[in-house]
DNA sequence: GCGTCCATCTTGGTATCCCAAAATCGGATA
DNA sequence: TATCCGATTTTGGGATACCAAGATGGACGC
């Protein structure tokens, strides 16, 4: 693998785990202190990363992208829009064998599965889910936007009521799929959008103080 | 305006002007030299041109993206679902001024405009609709998709008749929207969308001999 | 004539160097 | 002590040097 994919995905993981808080400033010649790599690779993944929204610029530094909630809301509203399209063509077709795999994802996760397996696999379910479609654009759509949500989802204090209730919408919408149930399906994921995006941005706002004291930058909406 | 940005927005030019021919290899050096500047500004146009699919990788050398007619089709799909969306949520705001400026861009073309300015208006029409919506996701995303259509779109054989049916259609939209009939202007913007694109497969799979004999590399559905 | 193999050239990947602009820090001054 | 100003440092943008891998091509052997 080359330097500048290491670069790309090691500073991505750093920014998706917080260990970059959002809204810190970036130095080229840190990174590349940081993982031994020169300028070249290091401003290669930059430019990569700020097409997925993790990275942008500020003025002529570079910053971790703060959170902004007005940007999430959009982008639940989007991903409503293009994940409902995705179950509604997948239900379409003669074979939806496909939603095995995306079902296997939530029976990988049981009470010994820790923080970080819920989470990734909670992202993978809608990334996994839109692919069936066969649509490139509608997956990495979803993609991109499960990307641009990773570190707000993972600031948002859930309980473990919400969290099982999530899975079992999870398995609903799956249900759905399989039967073929377009509207049906349709509407399991955007209500479930729906209430993902107000249970996120309620939390955040409340959360938001104790964030921006932990050196988070928070955007209101 | 850095060197950088310049060599962007130049090659982007070129590739969309079809200047550079569709499969065409890229080398950094020719770029480097076409346009004066050194290797750094190069790699980042090209990285970012990378993201917007105009130019990709084959084995390492770089070529410019090839026309790919299944992906055309999956474009279309996906631009449908979006600026549909779009539209909807624009019918739903209480002031929809925003309307006359999309307008005003129809209007300005007349029987004495170039093709060129045809062209561009066709696509800032959808790109400018889909603003209105305020999600800056679904804007984006139809944006990044009128990018991507723009080459196919240029090589497409298009009568008088294709284009002034197009115009009205963009009228009949505005309409809509203006009157805030969201069912009417969303069907109008699907079977539009849904129009332009069979006009546009069926015309690019009968010239395909006639493109690939020009050197333009066209890949089947 | 044809295929194979090795020298050579070209290419992208990486490291490093230079530069101009912006930020920073210290000291002099009011 | 507060403030202003300039020297110094730091930063990103750009240019260039170097390298390894792959492409190319021509000579040699069959």
């Amino acid at each position: 693998m080359s330097q500048m994919q290491q670069v790309e995905t090691q500073l991505r993981d750093m920014i998706l785990g917080l260990d970059l808080g959002p809204g810190e400033r970036l130095t080229e010649r840190w990174i590349e202190a940081r993982f031994g790599a020169s300028r070249t690779p290091v401003r290669a993944a930059l430019l990569r990363l700020e097409t997925e929204g993790l990275v942008r610029r500020d003025g002529r530094n570079w910053i971790v992208s703060p959170i902004d909630l007005a940007e999430l809301e959009q982008l639940s509203v989007y991903r409503q829009v293009i994940e409902v399209a995705a179950v509604r063509i997948t239900c379409a077709l003669a074979d939806r064998s496909g939603v095995d795999v995306v079902e296997a994802l939530l029976l990988s996760c049981d009470g010994e599965t820790s923080r970080e397996d819920w989470h990734r696999a909670g992202m993978d379910f809608h990334i996994e889910l839109a692919r069936l479609s066969g649509n490139d654009f509608l997956h990495r759509g979803v993609r991109d936007a499960m990307t641009r949500l990773a570190r707000a989802r993972w600031l948002e204090v859930r309980d473990e009521g919400a969290r099982d209730r999530a899975w079992a919408e999870h398995h609903a919408i799956v249900a759905a799929v399989r039967a073929g149930h377009a509207d049906e399906a349709a509407s399991l994921v955007a209500g479930h959008i729906q209430g993902s995006r107000s249970r996120l941005l309620s939390s955040l706002r409340e959360e938001r103080r104790g964030l921006r004291a932990r050196g988070f930058a928070v955007v209101a909406a």
